[in-house]
RNA sequence: GGCCCGUUCGUCUAGUGGUUAGGACCUCAGGUUUUCAUCCUGGUAACAGGAGUUCGAUUCUCCUACGGGCUACCA
């Protein structure tokens, strides 16, 4: 296997959204995947049918797509190795169940949850370290262990509902090798005889993982530090039915940026950034969380963004197209520890991104939302509002947003400037400049200023005596970009317009 | 509680048995700018603690502390 061709998995279950972390652990199999030439499956793991949300699957589908994490194969994708949706394959998971059963390496247990509960209570009123179904208590359980096998068929036969468990081997040392972590050495006297396939009929995620895994022919799996700890079950799986397994990789977990734990759903919109890559209405709650995607964040700054929470390429280059992330990825580079999330780095990773683009993209970028309130302005236009907004802007929203007066007349004017700089005399000053203007013909930015140059040379004034008050005039702000682009970009017309609307409205 | 994983500036991180412990974000101070933003220059700021190994440990080992994960017929 070591020579086969790399297959890697995403396996998320359609409980709800998936998460940035989820997206980043999405990411790495890609990444690892498109380095070594690869193929990366998605994968529904939706044996908890209890849990099954609708929307989530259409929802992780959508989100991998817009990431630009194309799955190779993968339900709606196509492939060999399909279905791609456990509950699709079902049916095939009892055979390798009742294959361990017979090889001794598992067993049936009949036993009822408040069964459990007592056998769990019970040990805990023991001062038993962990209480926990193993190699000791399911001598006293009802098993097929402790059972006759003519028991253990009429309970079958009579419809009684039963499990299958492992027989987890006592006292063995079970060494898992992660290729971020290196060896974790586990015994199994730690561990418990896991449920591998339930009542309902269907595995759990240990048994599907690892039969879908081999036959899907995974080679790498990269998954997050929460598997951790199951992995040297899977470790004793694979070797129960006597397969190769393949290597491991666990992720570091994201955590919250402030504080401690591992970043959730309701971090994001308390401090105000998204978690989800996409906006996500709660089905049953109506509650809607917010996105990356709706929040005018690019594709390519929050996947630079994302990559870069965990991983670096050792280098200080920290701007990455995808294609030189997947040039650049190793997992070896793949930091251990967990790290938290960091809203102002992201934010710096867009603005890096925002202004690399022309401005005609990004005046194909504000177009609808312009549009949206209520501005209907040609491309060229919205091209010059890139222009002078572009340096100020950290997302596309703020160009439109921070700029405001450059696709309607000020409804106010800024109190501060105002007191500041609006003096007695400043309304017949700006009727002259405006005379000034009105003579101008190519009303462009710098046949603007030189006539208002000449204004100053010709009445003895500072720039900070009059622009100031000219920017209030037509802009109502008292800050901005250069304000003889700005009356360029609005024209002659409107420039004059707003003078006379401000200097009748201040005076 | 038990098991497992982790710990370098506030944050993301680089790094080596001997370095002025480097970069980025944030922040602060100056400069540029009519203003704001951008941009430029500079500054503050870290090896969790304790033992041990060693001529020498941030780096190797152990212990402690702290943080995190797991501990379901959930994934």
């Amino acid at each position: 296997m070591t020579d086969a061709k790399v297959r890697v998995r995403f396996a998320p279950s359609p409980t709800g959204p998936l998460h940035i972390g989820g997206v980043r652990t999405a990411l790495y199999n890609y990444l690892f995947a498109k380095k070594h030439g690869g193929d990366f499956l998605l994968r529904i793991e939706d044996t908890d049918q209890t849990r099954f949300v609708p929307g989530a699957e259409e929802y992780v589908i959508e989100a991998l797509k817009w990431c630009g994490i194309t799955p190779d194969e993968g339900p709606g994708f196509g492939g060999e190795y399909g279905p791609y949706r456990q509950s699709d394959r079902k049916g095939s998971y009892r055979e390798y169940a009742e294959q361990l059963i017979k090889d001794g390496k598992a067993y049936y247990a009949f036993d009822t949850s408040e069964e459990l509960t007592e056998m769990r209570d019970r040990l805990k009123l023991a001062k038993v370290a962990s209480p926990q179904y193993n190699t000791i208590t399911r001598e006293t359980m009802r098993n097929s262990l402790t059972m006759s096998s003519d028991d253990v068929e009429n309970q079958i036969a009579e419809g009684m509902p039963y499990v299958i468990r492992f027989k987890m081997p006592r006292k063995e040392e079970v060494r898992v090798h992660d290729i971020i972590r290196g060896w974790v050495l586990v015994n199994t006297d730690t561990l418990d005889d896991k449920v591998l396939f339930k009542s309902d009929g269907m595995p759990t995620y240990h048994l599907a993982n690892i039969v879908d895994d081999h036959k899907m022919k995974i080679t790498h799996v990269i998954r997050g530090e929460e598997w951790l700890p199951s992995a040297p079950l899977h470790v004793l799986l694979y070797e129960a039915f006597g397969w190769e397994a393949p290597k491991f990789a666990h992720l570091p977990l994201l955590l919250k940026p402030d504080g401690n734990g591992k970043l959730s759903k309701r971090d994001g919109d308390k401090l105000g950034f998204p978690v989800f890559p996409l906006e996500w209405k709660d089905p049953s709650s109506g509650e809607i969380s917010s996105g990356y995607r709706e929040q005018g964040y690019f594709k390519g700054a929050f996947i630079n963004m994302l990559a870069f929470l965990g991983w670096n390429p050792g280098t200080t280059q920290e701007l990455f197209s995808m294609d030189e992330l997947i040039q650049a990825f190793t997992l070896e580079r793949v930091g251990k520890a967990g790290a938290k999330f960091d809203p102002d780095k992201t934010k710096w990773f867009n603005q890096q991104y925002l202004r690399s683009k022309t401005d005609a993209e990004l005046a194909e970028a504000i177009k609808p939302i312009s549009e949206e309130m209520g501005y209907q302005k040609s491309d060229e236009f919205l091209a010059g509002v890139c222009t002078l907004m572009k340096e100020r802007a950290s997302f596309i929203p703020e160009i439109v947003t921070g700029g405001i007066y450059l696709f309607e007349k000020p409804e106010t004017y800024d109190e501060k400037t105002v007191s500041k700089k609006w003096k007695e005399d400043t309304p017949d000053r700006m009727r002259s400049l405006m005379g000034d203007f009105e003579k101008i013909e190519n009303f462009d930015s710098s046949e603007i200023e030189v006539v208002f140059k000449a204004f100053l040379e010709r009445e003895s004034l500072g720039m900070g005596a009059v622009l100031p008050n000219l920017r209030l005039l037509v802009t109502g702000e008292g800050m901005g970009p250069s304000l003889f682009e700005i009356m360029a970009l609005l024209g002659k017309e409107e420039s004059l317009d707003r003078m006379k609307t401000g200097i009748d409205k201040l005076s």
